[in-house]
DNA sequence: CGTCACGTTGACGGGAGTCAAAAGTTGTGG
DNA sequence: CCACAACTTTTGACTCCCGTCAACGTGACG
């Protein structure tokens, strides 16, 4: 079972049975039950997790109370502590969204593996590449972007990640159990501002959502929400600075 | 001279004198005046770049015109194209702040010297871990934040990583020819509210500042500006101003 | 059916973005 | 050495987005 969670892993795709085997053998398979904390900020770090079954996020607070969800962590998916942090404990608090089952290996024996698979330090290289191109991205429009449009990119973000085809038509459901706060986390906003967005697009027809779920109904518009023109969504070409 | 800088960069640590040697074979030496771009978002993303000495600065730009000053590389960093990114070009435009020399690399010889090194591989792999985790936090501060205090953040970070002792006492000097519309871009906020916010640090003598200089006066009241609250709240015994 | 967390909506105020114009600096050329 | 031009910085006035506080509605669950 453990094995073909690996295997199919893009993370160590490429390596033979045996390899897996081995890289099987250092880990050790955990479950959570639904708002259930995998590790808090502050605590040593020192274990690699990979997302078997399940979701979670990753969330960053600062001493104000302000709680920031950096990341949704989907199957396949790895966090924790990838390096030492010179000795800083996790930077980041993580809880399971839904029930998850995700494997765990000492980070030490997580560097081990790096060192003798070196194509596997390359994607896990790639990987953390993309995250911080994704963080900075994300910073870089939250800079000058409005409540509403912030919301619109993420909730496109998620429907990318985690989107069921809908029910009817072009609609994709986010079956995620995020609550406003938590979209507020993700949007650098409050859950009031985020409620209040929400409604708009709603009875724009843009969305429908519910307790803890949303659905997409109109992709394009919301697209165009999030360009930051309701209104139409010509296509110029952009000027560059 | 090229051999010196390799052998003094954190990244290279503990390489034999010959490892050094094949590595400075691949790499070739480039220098930009002050003003001048290494290279611009989107195009072909295939060199990697280590700072021999100089300062640079890497801005992301939004369709609607906001910059946003992601990072400033110092002499011993390394940017550009660490991985392939699936194709596309780079994210970011990387300009000179002031006259830059740089060793550039091949993307792909560079992964070769990982896969080579994994010593190395697992050095980038902390240095780019450690970005993210700055970048998050960066983000996650300034979701709550207002200006002033993503200003003094600012400042402090840059007088830790460029400050040179000022002139007279406690006073740091950071000596970077940074516009108000950069550090802008760094606070994600605007020149005015910058230029704002910084005369009013002028007028409490917490900073002095000019025409793309700035020296920190008052290191602990800059700590308590950061932390939200103008007035001296410390833990203890500091004479009220 | 009661409780509680979550979600929605309204009113209010302040921070900060925008527009505009003046003042200060730097570099250039006469 | 001075004067001019271009850029940067500063300051002011205005507007509005959105964060805060508060009350109410709603679905979930025992």
């Amino acid at each position: 079972m453990r094995m073909k969670v690996l295997a199919n892993m893009p993370l160590f795709a490429g390596l033979t049975e045996e390899q897996l085997d081995g890289i099987d053998n250092r880990m050790i398979s955990l479950s959570w039950a639904e708002g259930e904390r995998l590790y808090g900020a502050g605590e040593s770090a020192d274990h690699l997790y990979v997302v078997a079954a399940g979701q979670v996020k990753a969330v960053q607070s600062t001493r104000d109370g302000q709680n920031t969800v950096v990341d949704v962590l989907a199957p396949g998916d790895f966090f924790g502590a990838i390096s030492g942090r010179g000795g800083l404990g996790y930077a980041e608090t993580v809880d399971a969204l839904v029930t998850t089952c995700a494997l765990r290996m000492d980070t030490d024996a997580f560097r081990q593996v790096l060192v003798e698979y070196p194509q596997v330090a390359l994607r896990v290289l790639d990987t953390v590449s993309a995250s911080l191109a994704a963080a900075r991205s994300t910073a870089s429009r939250h800079a000058a972007a409005t409540v509403a449009q912030r919301v619109a990119t993420t909730l496109l973000g998620l429907a990318d990640r985690f989107g069921q085809p809908g029910a009817s038509g072009n609609g994709m459901l986010i079956q995620l159990p995020l609550t406003r706060a938590d979209l507020a986390g993700m949007t650098g906003s409050t859950p009031e501002s985020v409620s209040r967005a929400m409604s708009r697009f709603r009875e724009e027809g843009v969305i429908d959502s519910g307790r803890r779920w949303t659905a997409i109904l109109d992709r394009e518009a919301l697209l165009s929400e999030a360009a930051g023109t309701s209104a139409e969504p010509v296509t110029d070409a952009s000027a560059a600075n």
